[in-house]
DNA sequence: CGGCTTTGACCCGCGC
DNA sequence: GCGCGGGTCAAAGCCG
């Protein structure tokens, strides 16, 4: 009941906080457009403050409205993939005119230490595919949950070996697996228990990472020998992502872990490497759009 | 036995 | 019409 308080309370929160960040960056103009290879070399702490400050202000935000309109603020470029997705999404509208909104977006993100990051929701792969002028391999994912058309596409960047390029489609219709399937915080041997699966599975993951695979290892330090606090932020959001949230990733909703997080204060059970020192790994948040 | 990945085959849209 | 390439299907196999 507590807790039901507490998620609720922190919605509110970051309502306001949302509102707030994003009246800021309708003053910073120089945001308006950020393309893949400015963001990826706008190191300086300002600007990476400020991208990180509005993805976590899109995912902690109640509104599908406030959702898209920072995605309105944040993108838009011809980048690789994010180039591709676009060009597909203009020549090929979604659902044909039945004036059903697909969101499909592209997020690049840089692989950290031994694994990637997990974003919430329980993924199956459909398929593999090698790509031309590609060496790496496309691969296919589709939202377990049956009744949800959510999908995602997961190759490596042919330019940056370790940068991921994940293109999700669709809504999930459900809160995330987060929610459903991973045990209370406290459990630790059945998080030990999806972990080790998780890891045996990983040997099998060949040559592409894989989001799913690699996530929600045991606590484990990453390449710099530190534990990532992620957990403690997937935790948070475990407690007080809806629907709403579902339109884009957790990897995005919290990409940038802060410790003054207000969220720092929720147990962790387990820790993801993937997202240590994540301002540094997820060098770019949102490329692509809803349409 | 159920759920998952793998992987070759198939389907379909697009450009020539 | 044809070929190419991307996306999906589905059978087979693996694993707990």
């Amino acid at each position: 009941m507590e807790a039901i308080e507490e998620a609720e309370a922190n919605r509110f929160d970051d309502l306001g906080h949302c509102r707030r960040i994003m009246r800021e960056l309708r003053e910073e103009k120089s945001l308006r457009f950020i393309s893949p290879e400015a963001a990826e070399s706008k190191r300086d702490a300002r600007h990476e403050s400020v991208v990180n400050r509005l993805i976590a202000a899109v995912y902690s935000g109640p509104t599908i409205g406030d959702v898209e309109s920072a995605l309105t603020l944040t993108t838009f470029t011809n980048g690789d993939a994010a180039g591709r997705c676009s060009s597909r999404s203009t020549v090929c509208p979604p659902d044909k005119g039945q004036g059903k909104m697909e969101h499909k977006y592209t997020l690049r993100l840089k692989i950290c230490g031994v694994g990637l990051a997990d974003d919430g929701y329980k993924w199956r792969k459909y398929g593999q595919k090698s790509i031309k002028n590609s060496p790496n391999p496309r691969s296919y994912y589709r939202c377990s949950n049956p009744r949800c058309g959510a999908k995602k596409q997961v190759e490596r960047s042919m330019e940056d070996p370790e940068m991921l390029i994940v293109t999700y489609e669709g809504l999930h219709l459900h809160c995330t697996y987060s929610h459903l399937l991973l045990p209370p915080p406290r459990e630790d041997s059945r998080a030990g228990f999806h972990a080790s699966k998780k890891l045996k599975r990983r040997s099998m993951a060949g040559a592409l990472g894989d989001t799913t695979i690699r996530s929600r290892l045991p606590s484990q330090p990453a390449v710099d020998g530190t534990v990532s606090p992620v957990v403690e932020e997937e935790d948070a959001l475990q407690s007080s992502e809806g629907l709403l949230e579902d339109v884009v990733p957790l990897l995005v909703r919290k990409p940038c872990i802060s410790t003054a997080s207000s969220y720092d204060r929720r147990p962790s059970s387990y820790s993801n490497p993937s997202w240590a020192n994540s301002s540094s790994c997820f060098s770019l948040g949102i490329l692509s759009t809803t349409m």
